[in-house]
RNA sequence: GGGCCGGUAGUUCAGUCUGGAAUGAAUGCCGCCCUCGCACGGCGGAGGUCGCGGGUUCAAAUCCCGCCCGGUCCA
């Protein structure tokens, strides 16, 4: 996909004499003031660029990052844009990314398909974004890429009805905060042409390159991405983003943007770690050609040296040992600042989504302080990032407890896992040694990583230890990659599906009126119909709640003209509620009588405002840390998941118990009301979010009184004595970091119960006891069995010694050895019996061999040679398995000893003779 | 959500592929010898529902299925 010179050919820049130009050395169109200008401009891997801001900004003062903040917002809410708060760092709104990746997130999906209006239009923004694909490349690019930064964004949402503004506007409003807010001269800026595609949409898009530094994107989002083509939106959005880093760095004209945004706080770090600060000259000149670097799987730190070393006329290896210690520097101070905002947002470490690369980043951090050799002051330098941010974010001290807390219970999860896997590895050496072989073969390392979490460069840290060569390929994680093929994606609900497929048929309805929300106790109700199509039956109002929030659909009766059908499912489509029927449909425009199950249905309530009241209860007892990550309701058992880092104590689960009942105990009312997105989240902060985060510009408030306040579009009780008793049935740890509460209210809580009580009660019987006694009983049984076990086992070792004398006294010389066969019933002796027999036959008599069956509905064998027999080419396996295919069976063992058996209990004679048979065919 | 690894003595593990005695190993524990005493060393002993439940088999720690618990990688 290209687009034409029309899409960008705006009237901007033939105001201001900008002239269209194609770079000779990367392709790309792009718009410039000055005529001789040759390559674009862009500091790229193409090398079209040095940065020439390096100890010469352009803009007419410094800015601090707090400042450039500032600037950027107040100069858009002068030019009428409305200031929004940023939101959080965790996109629980989509399922299709973790983290708040870009200033547009906040808007998508709802606002930018026109479900819901905008808070403001035009808007303008700071969001702190996280990303980690670039990982691997902070630090080495001198703050180019980043895990954590802030996105300035103004937006504009231009509706077909209502235009705001559009490309023009925008890259007049960005040539003027840059020229006349900055200071920038306006020569010094050059537009580059650009296409931009993500999450679903794209569009043409702008950017803007000032020194060789690209600090701003200016989108313009009219496509919708459809099975790879382009499809007009209905609503196109200015999709701006400007790099406040970026301009903070350009502003300062510093060594790297990692100066610029941290100051005192990289000199403190620094400091700890104790290297000098290289030559200042030397770095310049690496800063200003480092638009060259970029690490990726493919290409490594060394090679990007190389080509750098090249550039500035240095040795590479001398560069890189000075420059190493630096950029992990760089990297620690961007690693901890992203780690604390997402630990302050409640992320718990875990193996899956945002915990996992939360994990990640913790890990990668411990690394990089251990090559600094200050893995201690791990605590320190987070202590650090939360006072240095706090200013701007108070929450970050607010969580400060939270933040250490999760920080080492992963530490110590992590440091558990490097010693889990130290022992390991030195296994595997010294197999690998005793088979002569002194390297870890790749097969080894892969598994070390994939299933053990060991890279191979802390491997090779271990094997140095015990003298052992590694080798590490290039392309050891795309190797990696490719023993996880991607999965087939899982199937859509049937229901949603059935949904799609009826849209158009729906589509031109007004919205259910929804009388759940008037008065969640609506019991019956009349209404009209309004469309049927199959089975499904859409009306003007009702009161039949549609599966949302974990929580399930109602189910009841429809009656009309003296018939009734069963409701079986109920689904929200946009603003409109279907019924799926069973039995015969009414006709359209008729009036009918809906009747909900209130049985069923005043237990969903219940259930869904005792999750309201546990998640209280888990956050007072647990800590802030614990968000909502999933729920169902039921009328039998409800679940709640949160996040948690550890597994729950007995202790912990009763105290969280105790506290939820004792709210139900206080009978707090319960109220449930509307409110501006914005008015609430002031209110009650994020944590209204337990659900994800809700579209619409009002939001429906559920709040139970001093306790729990979330968003929540479910019905609830008024009060909370009305769930009567809450019961937690069980926890399970889900993943790491998320622990699910299963729990009853009301009458199914007094059924779990007594089901409980039941089982101690069934128990008692069985043991004839007291239920009180149980536990004692059983406790005493237990030493009991171990004490019978052991007194079984001296008894039978005793008769063996027995047995064994006795039978030797009945046993046949044969070709040399005393043979003992013997055919008893299992009740006479069982096969572990004969076998401690057996083996006390031939430490006795030496030149002894035992063959010994036992009968039961099977038979089995033992054969056992004594030591002097075996000289004489006596092989137990061989009688073993003589005798075992005179039973119907097989045998084997070890030539001294050996063991068969079979189905043919007849055969126990012939398989005796067996044994004589192969004794005499010995050759002597 | 998917893949991989693991669960055996108080602890760390071997044994599992290739079914056949748990004389399992080391460490810790107890006792004895050595010593004036301790440490070391030597000898002996206690310590196991082989995670749970099914199945296959003459026979399962071992093979198959399901579950529980822990670890780890990927999306």
């Amino acid at each position: 996909m290209q687009f034409s010179e029309k899409e960008y050919h705006l009237p901007f820049f033939d105001e201001y004499g900008y002239v269209r130009k194609q770079c000779p050395k990367c392709g790309e169109y792009f718009w410039t003031l000055n005529s001789d200008q040759r390559l674009c401009g862009e500091s790229t891997i193409h090398g079209c660029a040095d940065y020439t801001f390096i100890n010469d900004p352009p803009t007419r003062r410094k800015y601090t990052l707090r400042e450039m903040r500032e600037a950027f917002l107040s100069f858009f809410e002068k030019n009428g844009h409305k200031r929004i708060k940023p939101y959080l760092l965790v996109a629980r709104w989509r399922d299709d990314l973790y983290f708040t990746n870009a200033s547009i997130i906040d808007f998508q999906p709802y606002v930018t398909e026109g479900i819901i209006p905008p808070p403001a239009n035009p808007l303008v923004i700071v969001q702190p974004c996280v990303r980690f694909p670039d990982i691997e490349s902070v630090g080495s690019t001198f703050g180019r890429h980043l895990t954590i930064f802030e996105m300035g964004g103004h937006h504009a949402f231009n509706y077909p009805e209502k235009q705001v503004y559009w490309k023009d506007e925008t890259v007049r409003f960005h040539h003027e905060f840059v020229t006349k807010v900055l200071g920038v001269k306006d020569e010094e800026i050059i537009y580059k042409e650009g296409i931009w595609s993500g999450g679903g949409n794209a569009g043409p898009d702008v950017e803007s390159i000032i020194r060789g530094l690209e600090v701003a994107t200016l989108v313009f989002m009219k496509y919708k991405v459809v099975n790879g083509e382009f499809v007009e939106l209905p609503i196109r959005t200015v999709d701006t983003g400007y790099g406040i880093e970026r301009f903070t760095w350009l502003s300062q004209g510093c060594i790297s943007g990692f100066e610029a945004i941290y100051g005192d706080l990289l000199e403190k770090i620094r400091m700890m770690v104790g290297i000098e600060v290289p030559d200042e000259k030397l770095l310049a000149d690496i800063s200003r050609v480092s638009g060259l670097i970029a690490i990726s799987k493919t290409s490594s730190r060394a090679e990007n040296w190389r080509r750098v070393a090249q550039k500035v006329g240095v040795d590479a290896r001398e560069l890189s040992k000075m420059i190493d210690p630096l950029v992990d520097i760089y990297a620690v101070a961007d690693h901890t600042k992203c780690l604390t905002f997402l630990l302050a947002e409640g992320v718990v470490p875990s193996n899956v989504r945002e915990g996992y690369l939360t994990r990640l980043l913790i890990r990668r951090t411990c690394r990089l302080l251990r090559n600094l050799s200050i893995e201690d002051r791990l605590f320190d330098i987070v202590e650090m990032q939360i006072s240095f941010w706090s200013k701007d974010f108070p929450h970050l001290k607010e969580m400060r407890d939270e933040i250490l807390n999760l920080l080492s219970i992963e530490k110590a999860k992590y440091d558990e896992t490097l010693l889990r896997g130290r022992s390991l590895v030195r296994r595997m050496i010294r197999e690998h040694k005793s088979k002569g072989v002194s390297e870890i073969p790749l097969e080894d390392l892969i598994n070390l990583y994939d299933s053990h979490g060991l890279t191979p460069e802390v491997v090779s840290e271990m094997a140095e230890e015990e003298d052992v060569e590694i080798r590490i390929p290039e392309n050891f994680y795309s190797y990696v990659a490719e023993r996880h093929m991607a999965a087939p994606r899982e199937e859509r609900s049937p229901i949603a599906e059935g949904i799609r497929d009826i849209e158009d048929e729906f589509s031109d309805l007004p919205e259910t009126r929804k009388l759940y929300y008037e008065d969640a106790y609506v019991k019956e109700f009349k209404a009209k119909v309004l469309r049927v199509s199959g089975n499904r039956v859409v009306l003007d109002k009702t009161a039949f709640y549609p599966e949302g929030g974990g929580q399930p659909a109602d189910q009841g009766f429809l009656e009309f003209s003296g018939r009734r059908s069963k409701v079986k499912d109920v689904q929200k489509m946009g603003g409109i509620v279907i019924h799926f029927l069973e039995g015969p449909v009414p006709d359209e425009g008729n009036e009918v009588r809906g009747i909900i199950d209130w049985k069923r249905r005043i237990s969903l309530m219940r259930s869904h405002t005792a999750t309201h009241i546990i998640m209280g209860a888990a956050r007072r007892v647990l800590g802030e840390h614990v968000w909502q990550a999933g729920a169902q309701k039921g009328v039998e058992r409800s679940r709640i998941d949160f996040t948690h880092p550890k597994r729950l104590s007995f202790e912990e689960i009763r105290k969280i118990e105790r506290l939820a009942n004792k709210i139900v105990g206080e009978n707090r009312p319960v109220e449930v009301f509307w409110m501006p997105r914005e008015e609430a989240e002031r209110e009650y902060g994020f944590r209204i979010y337990q659900g994800g985060v809700v579209p619409g510009r009002d939001i429906r408030i559920v709040k139970v009184k001093d306790w729990d306040v979330e968003a929540c579009g479910g019905t609830h009780c008024r009060n909370t004595g009305e769930i009567g008793i809450i019961k937690i049935i069980r926890t399970e740890r889900i993943q790491d970091g998320v622990e699910r509460i299963v729990f009853s209210v009301g009458e199914s809580a007094v059924n779990a119960i007594q089901e409980t009580e039941r089982r101690i009660l069934q128990i008692a019987e069985l043991l004839n006891v007291q239920p009180e006694k149980v536990e004692r009983t059983v406790s005493n049984l237990v030493s009991e069995l171990r004490y019978l076990r052991k007194e079984k086992e001296k008894l039978s070792n005793s008769l063996a010694r027995y047995l064994a004398e006795k039978w030797l006294l009945n046993s046949e010389e044969i070709n040399g050895v005393r043979l003992v066969s013997k055919i008893v019933n299992v009740e006479e002796a069982d096969i572990d019996l004969l076998i401690k027999v057996s083996a006390e036959i031939v430490k006795r008599e030496e030149r002894a061999v035992s063959a010994l069956v036992c009968v039961d509905n099977n038979a089995r064998l033992v054969v056992n040679v004594g030591r002097e027999a075996l000289k004489l080419g006596v092989d137990a396996r061989e009688i073993a398995r003589e005798m075992g295919s005179k039973l119907g069976g097989g045998g084997s063992g070890r030539p001294n000893f050996a063991q068969g058996g079979g189905t043919r209990i007849e055969g126990a004679k012939e398989a005796i003779e067996k044994a004589r048979e192969v004794i005499l065919s010995l050759k002597r």
